[in-house]
DNA sequence: AGTTAAACTAACTGGTTGGTTAAACTATAT
DNA sequence: ATATAGTTTAACCAACCAGTTAGTTTAACT
């Protein structure tokens, strides 16, 4: 094995840790999570994940941010193309859709992450959501402006968004679980990029536009 | 003490325990509440919380249907009233974000639930949930059908309306603890009654009329 | 005053879990 | 070959924590 495969194999192990702890963390959370379960979901000694990042806490950052830091950093840089606050709008839903579907285990930690009031949010990740947050204001403000928006309290309409998209997806376990949830709510799907996201769309532009 | 005064302090044991419970579960979630935390904040002997309800998963059952079993069953009973589907549209979003400022505990402990997919959730609780779907449901329904409201996937419009206040309520620990977020966001409280709900329920119902 | 049942408590138990350590193994450089 | 640095492992430990037990207090009833 030269250097160049031995470098591969300790971003691969580290790879393989992470991806496990996104895995355990996104399922249980991070009082519910084992590190042990993790280890052996990465098929890795304990002490391997001790190793390479540190401690529980620690892994869990990090894991943080290899899920959120370049997720929605990334989705919003679509906007450059567009021209019209409405087009720049449509593709923001969009946007936030598409990557909370490319990464499954994101809605879940958002959850558990605001649940604990945000008790391990590293400054980085809290610096990327004021982003995402700071592009609709631009987005809104600016149409508006241009008066085709009407005026609005920006952070409301991201919370129906983002709220609205964690809400559909991170309820679909419970949906799909309980007999009591009637026959139009039972068929729809986990994911949100699609007819989901298509209605979230039209409902906030209907909802802004003058 | 007669009778009557030994079950009155009986089920204010039993009230101090479901209130500590609420506290320190919606603060931490099931996997990161101690036992011992909660009898220590009501004021009881650990054991106490045994004799009186059981284990740490009945404890927790029992605090969710405390909190949740009648505040949504209740607050959209208001909706008996109203004549028109803008109307009860109106009265729906309101009685919504009137029960998540009524108790604090709320939307933490739904996040955390949804957060674990519902793990914990007893049939009764989804019940009143899929109860409160289905309102909407028809309110959705019955709007469209007079023509006043276009066509939409009420689950949809639930998610943005629930997940939109809950995520706006959870959100406020972590918008007040970063530098990182605009001025906009970071002046803005944390209640939902008021201004937000307003905003709301003024942008579901330019989203959902025709 | 004596009896009984309910409410409560201090102390303990046994399994779990985050974290450590020292030894073994791998690949490169000399 | 041997040293060296990096990586992985099995075994271990101390702290923690849900749940139990055996015993005490309180108060209703006779």
């Amino acid at each position: 094995m030269d250097t160049r495969t031995l470098i591969k194999k300790k971003h691969e192990t580290k790879r393989r840790i992470l991806d496990a702890a996104a895995t355990v963390f996104s399922n249980v959370g991070f009082a519910g999570a084992r590190v042990d379960e993790i280890a052996k979901q990465a098929r890795v000694n304990k002490a391997t994940i001790y190793y390479h990042i540190g401690d529980k806490k620690a892994l869990y950052r990090e894991m943080l941010h290899d899920i959120l830091g370049n997720a929605f950093d990334r989705s919003v840089r679509n906007l450059q193309g567009a021209q019209s606050p409405e087009e720049k709008l449509r593709i923001y839903v969009n946007s936030i859709a598409r990557t909370m579907d490319q990464h499954p285990h994101l809605a879940p930690i958002m959850l558990w992450e605001q649940a604990s009031g945000g008790e391990n949010l590293p400054e980085v990740i809290a610096q990327v959501f004021a982003n995402v947050i700071g592009t609709l204001t631009n987005i809104l403000e600016e149409g508006a402006s241009q008066g085709v928006f009407i005026k609005t309290i920006p952070f409301v309409v991201h919370s129906m968004v983002i709220g609205g998209a964690m809400f559909y997806k991170a309820s679909y376990p419970v949906r799909s679980k309980y007999a009591a949830f009637p026959e139009n709510v039972k068929k729809l799907g986990a994911g949100v990029l699609g007819d989901v996201s298509s209605e979230i769309e039209k409902l906030v532009l209907k909802a802004v536009k003058k």
